[in-house]
RNA sequence: GGGCGUAUAGCUCAGCGGUAGAGCACCUGCCUUACAAGCAGGUGGUCGCAGGUUCGAUCCCUGCUGCGCCCACCA
């Protein structure tokens, strides 16, 4: 490696051997008369996309390669600032990594499956899906959507649309990333939508299929209204609901037995009533029989641990199903099965057989075909007119289940559903997961609680199935009989080479399409794999298990996966639990969670209104330069969250146009031909010597993926650097003081940068690359990382004699300013007092404190106790 | 209710047994041939509260309290 200052060569103790300098390295600096920011990226980004500069080298070995699992972000989604600063956090790493000498093997993808990218179809497009209808090649979408009216579109229409939309979405998605400076090897990109990634999560779960790792059933599942899909416990949020306490009686053998519920409408539905075993208020009661107000059904009252006395009166309404204790309840004690809420939310418009007689049959027909709601209302009314309402009903608010994307509570509903074993129903697996953790470095460590206690708290196995329309199909069909019924008793499935298949157009072998839905033939599985089917998958995907083996294995288990801590609970589990069955492995050896951006409340921003809601990552990122907006995100520390704060990008903006200007003066010296040894001046050997040190703590910071240290390190040194050293040797590197004192300055001034430049690159892309093209060859990032050349022989004092001078320059300067004259004017005479270790080494600098103090007379060295340096009578030529 | 984190200057955060630190903001100055989107200097804190350990506690231990996040909670 050769570094040149001006027109001439000069040679550091770098890596490259001596003697190698090329014609390129000799080549003076081209230094802008006014550098800018403005225009880096484009500039930049634009020629990394044409050199390759992040391009994977896939014939490194396993141990050259450092391979980064990194969320494929929801296209169709929209992302805010703190999104930018965890993606940031997965790039410094990769950045660093590249540095030390890894091939890093750092892929990006879509996640353009699932429910937001169907959603968003619907709206842009103003469709909606219909399963039923035939497709058209013909079809093309409406030029003014109609929201209110939404055109019917048949399913592999509505997929086309999704795919359309998700390209148009990612293409943007890309520029964002791209501006951002993320060094991901964009040729390594994948579609959570495309045949590859269908392929794979089809592949994968027919796999934990024949291992039994994944089973259908027919269970109560949590049920969406709205969208009319099951969902997932990962997928849950529970919020504040208002509601009413209603006071109901049953009719019991000695009189009434009252029963507080908020949900009076399911009492058609109560199969029992509960209550704890010790509850003596009810003991006599257990084994009795009641009947239900309004319809009389017959219900036995029952006694079970999972009561809770000191809820409502203490005996509770079981019903189908009103919530996770009544399905606990269901299972436990056998009851029968009465539901009465359909998939649409909506009372069932028959008469459910139990309800016997003319008055409870004309009860139930003013709830037949109301939602849920309604019904309510209209229950309440009934129970009135009865007598079975006591008082009046009470306001309440409390935590209820709701889909993160719904608006309405879910329902549970009993349905056929695929499902993947997490240990929530069994024991050893949930043991074995947990353990798994353990396997993980967590960073910070704490953030294996959040695992640990999620793993702990499953109360189901994983359901995978939903009933959408984009999504990987479950490659499944089912024998239909000679009734014309589906035997979902008997799937079959696709076999391994012929993945992917769509069921709904691909017939199974053996069976022509002509037989589908009749009887003696065939049906496909209607449904789609939940998003997270596809995505727990992507070290799978980027990695090509299955379908490039030599990759796979140059790059798993991978190295790092990064994100913010909402998703342990969904990424990142169930990346471990695919891993877990199919490689016995956990995915990947660390985690760095990122924090949140949090509003200036420290509220999540995606549940207020704070400013930062409102504050798109591509204004942030125009407004103050990805640099700026990197160096916030360094600053904020694995699992912290930060308030986002505008403020804050000023000094990372401020930092980025510091490295430009200091970086102008250093090139702008001109020529000078020196190596590293003829660093001499014992101030030039002192910054060499401190800059070593902050070689050493930046590489020990990194290690440790503690990045924030890492640049404040780096960040402390560089302002000292520019605050004292360059003022302090400015007019010795100018040649004022002779040769050998110039080339000193030179030649520390340029190692100085070459190191700090390389230092600053992980989180400055741009700046530095800006600068290392005024007067190196080639790309700053593909540089080796400093932490060799600055090993110059230097006394173990050295450093002290920068920290000394620093200190007489201080004081002369503050002398200045209190005097209220300006820096320049000069000074006659001073004194400077401070222990005389530190004076000797101030000393050494003597001239150079000269030159930048103005210091035209004497000035006088008295050895004190004190610690500090202190610069007292200060002449001042006015 | 369970778990985790956090509490240091007006703000954002370092420090973590030995006389409190940085940046921002604020104040006072300065056009100084790299930079006025700059530079120099300065004001500002019983380190949440109460106990304990220690020669000594912002730091370690215990208990409170505030704030935040995750989980549980539809009788």
């Amino acid at each position: 490696m050769a570094v040149t200052v001006g027109s001439a060569p000069m040679t550091t103790t770098s890596s490259a051997a001596p003697g190698t300098t090329s014609a390129a390295d000799r080549r003076a600096a081209v230094v802008p008369e006014k550098p800018a920011l403005e225009g880096l990226e484009t500039k930049w980004a634009a020629r990394w996309k044409t050199d390759e500069t992040y391009k994977f080298d896939r014939t490194k070995s396993r141990d050259e390669i450092y391979a980064i699992d990194t969320p494929p972000p929801t296209a169709s989604g929209s992302l805010h600032v703190g999104h930018i600063f965890s993606y940031t956090h997965a790039d410094l790493i990769a950045r660093y990594q590249r540095m030390r000498g890894k091939e890093v093997f750092y892929p990006m993808g879509w996640d353009d499956n699932g429910l937001p990218t169907e959603r968003r179809v619907q709206n842009y497009y103003g469709v909606r899906c219909d399963p039923s209808l035939p497709y058209d090649p013909e079809f093309s979408a409406p030029d003014n959507p109609d929201p209110k009216r939404k055109v019917p579109v048949s399913r592999p229409n509505f997929v086309e649309l999704c795919d359309r939309l998700s390209v148009e979405d990612e293409a943007i998605f890309e520029q964002l990333w791209r501006q951002l400076g993320l060094s991901v090897d964009w040729s390594l990109l994948y579609r959570t939508i495309s045949d590859d990634c269908r392929r794979v999560a089809q592949l994968a779960f027919l796999r934990n299929v024949e291992r039994n790792e994944a089973y259908q059933a027919e269970a109560p599942t949590l049920w969406d209204v709205t969208f009319q899909t099951a969902v997932a416990q990962a997928e849950l949020e529970a919020r504040d609901y208002p509601g009413h306490y209603h006071r109901v009686a049953f009719h019991g053998p000695d009189g009434p037995v009252y029963v507080e519920t908020t949900r009076p409408e399911l009492v058609v539905s109560c199969v029992a009533l509960v209550a704890h075993p010790d509850d003596g208020r009810y003991r006599a009661l257990f084994g009795k029989r009641v009947r239900t107000p309004v319809f009389g059904v017959e219900i036995p009252v029952v006694a079970h641990r999972a009561a809770e006395p000191d809820k409502g009166t203490g005996i509770a309404m079981c019903c189908t199903f009103g919530d996770l204790t009544d399905v606990q309840w269901w299972r436990e004690l056998q009851f029968p099965v009465r539901t009465v809420i359909g998939r649409d939310g909506r009372f069932s418009r028959e008469t459910p057989p139990w309800v016997h007689g003319h008055g409870p049959g004309a009860a139930y027909a003013q709830l037949a075909g109301k939602t849920v709601f309604s019904a309510r209302e209209a229950m309440v009314g009934l129970l009135r007119e009865s007598g079975d309402l006591e008082g009046e009903p009470t306001p309440t608010r409390r935590m209820t289940n709701f889909y993160e994307n719904g608006e309405r509570p879910l329902e549970i509903v009993a349905t056929r559903q695929w499902y993947i074993r997490n240990g929530g129903r069994d024991d050893e697996l949930r043991q074995a997961l947990v353990r798994r953790g353990d396997e993980i470095d967590w960073m910070p460590s704490y953030m294996q609680h959040r695992y640990t206690n999620w793993v702990d708290g499953l109360n189901g196995d994983w359901l995978i199935s939903r009933q959408r329309f984009s999504g990987v199909p479950f490659p499944v069909w089912y024998p239909v009989d000679g009734d014309g019924e589906p035997r979902y008793d008997r799937p079959v499935f696709a076999a391994a080479d012929i993945l992917p298949v769509d069921p709904s157009t691909d017939a199974p072998e053996g069976y022509d399409e002509a037989r589908r839905g009749k009887p003696d033939g065939f049906v496909g599985d209607p449904d789609v794999m939940d998003t997270w089917a596809t995505s727990s998958l992507t070290p799978q995907i980027a990695g090509g298990w299955s379908r490039d083996e030599d990759l796979f294995a140059r790059v798993f288990p991978m190295d790092l996966c990064t994100h913010a801590h909402d998703i342990i609970r969904t990424w990142l589990f169930s990346r471990v639990v695919r891993s877990h069955f199919e490689h016995d492995s956990v995915p990947w050896r660390r985690a760095l969670i990122s924090g949140f951006v949090v509003d200036p409340e420290r509220k999540k921003m995606s549940k207020s209104k704070g400013i930062g809601t409102a504050v798109l990552p591509q204004d942030i990122l125009d407004e103050y330069g990805t640099d700026a907006v990197r160096w916030r995100a360094a600053m904020s520390r694995p699992g912290l969250d930060s308030p986002f704060d505008e403020t804050q990008m000023k000094v990372g903006r401020r930092l980025a146009m510091k490295v430009l200007n200091a970086s102008k003066f250093v090139l702008g010296l001109g020529a000078v031909a020196a190596d590293p040894t003829r660093i001499t001046e014992p101030l030039d050997l002192a910054m060499a010597a401190r800059l070593r040190q902050v070689v050493r703590d930046a590489t020990a910071a990194l290690d440790a993926y503690d990045y924030t240290s890492a640049l404040e390190a780096v960040e402390r040194f560089f302002w000292t650097f520019c605050d004292d050293y360059l003022e302090l040797v400015k007019e010795r590197a100018y040649g004022g003081r002779g040769a050998a004192g110039a080339a000193s300055a030179r030649c520390a001034l340029a190692l100085a940068l070459h190191v700090q430049l390389r230092l600053l690159a992980p989180f400055l892309p741009y700046v530095t690359e800006e600068v290392w093209s005024w007067w190196q060859d080639g790309s700053v990032h593909r540089e080796p990382w400093p932490d060799r050349e600055t090993d110059i022989a230097t006394s173990p004092h050295d450093p002290d004699v920068l920290m000394s001078a620093s200190a007489v320059l201080s004081g002369l300067r503050g002398a200045k300013s209190t005097a209220k004259v300006r820096m320049r004017t000069a000074v006659a005479a001073a004194t400077v007092t401070g222990p005389d270790d530190q004076l000797t080494l101030a000393r050494l600098a003597i001239d150079d404190l000269r030159a930048a103090g103005g210091v035209t007379g004497e000035l006088t060295w008295t050895a004190s106790h004190g610690e500090a340096v202190t610069v007292t009578d200060v002449d001042l030529v006015t």
